[in-house]
RNA sequence: CGGUGAUUAGCGCAGCUUGGUAGCGCACUUGGUUUGGGUCCAAGGGGUCGCAAGUUCGAAUCUUGCAUCACCGACCA
């Protein structure tokens, strides 16, 4: 490819709306332009990228034994009607019209599509296992669209499902898949981890998310310094304090905390160590047969974050997760929200393992402006239950029982998940079996974020004059960059050649036939990243060389023309 | 969805307080100059000042409404 001939829109400014690097470097070297919020057209760097990821995924997967399909991108709303999703999925999925007024969804997820499909096409046991996937551009209507690609409304997904009669075959589809992964992830040249994932209220044994890891990721992971164990924060289990608790010693008093509203507040105005304390959030809990939804009490550790997933999870506790509200508060407790407390309240109360473990500890009084200190469990507060509701934090035991927690960002690139059969169930998506009996088909869905992944590859692999893509990746192997061909014969007549050769040889080479000057041509071809920069110049051609230069280690060495072909086998 | 801020040329911004029909830098065009790291000089082209209504002789500027975009938050005990 000539620059002449190429859409090269290379900005020297930084857009104002972007905020992360990997944004502000894909607008500047020309990526992707934005066309309204979360929405994003692919220039041809950007679209080279992307086709380069995409052929990765691709080939892995058909490796993993996976056939490619394509489905439409609208979807019928009565199969989201009969999944139960038209109800659940809320308003991230956009719904229309067509002019007979038949209700659609603009596909933000396949497995209805591909059930039904399935369905319809398997009929017999001896089709099993089979894995269908497809790369394909989904919607799903975010709240808050951000960071460019990384978290757009339309985006390029492949999205992978697999089909089996048995749980156990479905375990060992996931495991290839999940080997699949890593070595597309591996051939990206990411530096990322396979984490244990939440499986989420479709329930199922195990779910694993990829992520590459990058400051601006918008999940924390938490890591064992001793081990291989990682998990996503939503996932990993606060392990119980060790040891007894200790026993009462002080005598349960009330003290006048007043104004004092949050946790911190109340710590520094009684001048107490804050793990000390104990917060009692009131949510809303699970509606009765009266149809009546009663408050929960969630006690944490004052120096303690409530996990919602894992709330969400205790049976007692509604999903969504939902705060009471201030009149709930006030006829549960009879006080403010910031003086609640477990002593003597009247509902269910569930104690998160470290808050249990206190002994003497300070709570709210159900009383406005009151707190009490050296209360304790049993003597004080004996209706309760104990149970993980917490997010783990650096230096907490990890639970594989080895070393540490170490907290880092990522971003999710991928997930895999055993999905059981809550949809083959709903759908009706079944098989004879061995015996001539229908059984309902077990699945298991993969999903890979084929454009979060060019940004996340960006996030991971930059420096102050661009982008430096991995090999694998680049939009180009190579530019040639000859100086002053306008002047210079030898110089244009060496480039044509060149050029010539590598197209001939099938390398991905961008020819800067531009008449700009040097440093204009290795600024932009430096912003783009293009690994290999083929500088070609009066200097070095009496001797029958030109110059390299390295975009990954910035190195510069002379070789002769003749050898320049042999780089590239 | 809540909060905050923004919207003036393709991009980055000034002008608004104190109304008088728009300006700077980059980019673009032309000519010259320069040529191994974003040269320099000159001359140009390009804007219904987000949209609508109002106030006024007159609105980018004041008022009201709307739209769009961005950021923060969605943990409050």
């Amino acid at each position: 490819m000539r620059t002449s001939q190429y859409l090269l829109s290379t900005l020297k400014e930084t857009p104002a709306s972007a905020e992360v690097i990997s944004h502000q470097l894909m607008l500047r070297a020309g990526l992707v332009r934005n066309l309204a919020s979360g929405l994003y057209t692919w220039l041809p760097t950007g679209l080279r990228v992307l086709k380069k990821v995409e052929n990765i995924v691709r080939e892995e997967m058909q490796r993993a034994g996976a056939n490619e399909i394509l489905m439409p991108m609208v979807q019928p709303s009565d199969l989201w009607e009969e999944s139960g999703r038209w109800d659940d999925y809320g308003p991230e999925l956009l719904r229309l019209h067509d002019r007979h007024q038949r209700p659609f969804v603009l596909g933000p997820t396949h497995e209805e599509v591909i059930t039904k499909l399935v369905a319809n096409e398997l009929s017999s046991y001896k089709q099993l296992p089979l894995s269908l996937f497809q790369i394909q551009t989904k919607f799903r209507d975010e709240i808050r669209p951000r960071f460019g690609v990384m978290r757009g409304r339309e985006f390029l997904m492949k999205d992978a499902y697999s089909f089996h009669l048995a749980h156990e075959c479905l375990e060992k589809t996931y495991q290839s898949m999940f080997d699949a992964y890593c070595r597309i992830f591996d051939r990206l040249g990411l530096d990322y981890r396979p984490v244990l994932a939440d499986t989420g209220s479709i329930g199922g044994d195990a779910s694993h998310e990829f992520h590459v890891l990058a400051d601006s990721g918008e999940d924390d992971i938490a890591f064992s310094d001793a081990s291989d164990f990682a998990a996503n924060i939503e996932k990993a289990e606060a392990i119980a304090p060790a040891g007894e608790r200790a026993q009462p010693k002080h005598e349960l008093a009330k003290v006048a905390a007043p104004n004092v509203k949050t946790i911190d507040e109340l710590a520094s105005y009684l001048n107490v160590d804050i793990n000390t304390t104990v917060k009692t959030l009131l949510v809303c809990g699970v509606e009765n047969e009266q149809g009546d939804t009663p408050v929960v009490a969630l006690i944490l550790r004052g120096d303690h974050q409530l996990n919602e997933i894992k709330a969400e999870h205790l049976p007692q506790v509604a999903s969504p997760l939902t705060f009471a509200t201030d009149e709930q508060i006030r006829a549960t407790a009879n006080c403010n929200a910031g003086s609640i407390g477990p002593v003597g309240l009247n509902c269910e109360i569930i104690v998160d393992r470290s808050a249990a473990h206190l002994s003497d500890f300070i709570c709210g009084a159900n009383e406005d402006d009151v707190h009490f200190t050296g209360a304790n469990w049993q003597r004080d507060s004996s209706k309760f239950s104990v149970a993980d509701i917490r997010n783990v934090v650096e230096g907490d035991p990890s639970p594989c029982g080895q070393g540490n927690i170490v907290i880092k960002r990522g971003i999710e690139v991928g997930h895999i998940f055993q999905l059981g059969t809550k949809y083959a169930q709903a759908m009706n998506c079944a098989v004879l079996n061995e015996g001539g009996k229908n059984q309902t088909l077990t699945m298991g869905c993969y999903g890979i974020g084929v454009s979060r992944i060019v940004a996340a590859a960006i996030e991971q692999n930059h420096d102050k004059y661009g982008i430096k893509w991995p090999k694998a990746i680049a939009p180009f192997q190579a530019a040639i960059v000859p100086m002053n061909m306008a002047k210079s014969a030898r110089v244009k007549e060496t480039a044509e050649l060149l050029y010539k050769q590598l197209n001939e040889a099938g390398i991905e080479v961008l020819f800067d036939d531009r008449k700009e000057r040097p440093g204009v041509m290795f600024a932009d071809h430096e912003l783009m990243g293009t690994p290999l920069l083929l500088i070609i110049g009066e200097r070095n051609l009496d001797a029958q060389q030109i110059e390299l230069k390295n975009r990954i280690t910035g190195e510069k060495s002379l070789i002769a023309i003749d050898q320049v072909m042999s780089l590239f086998n």
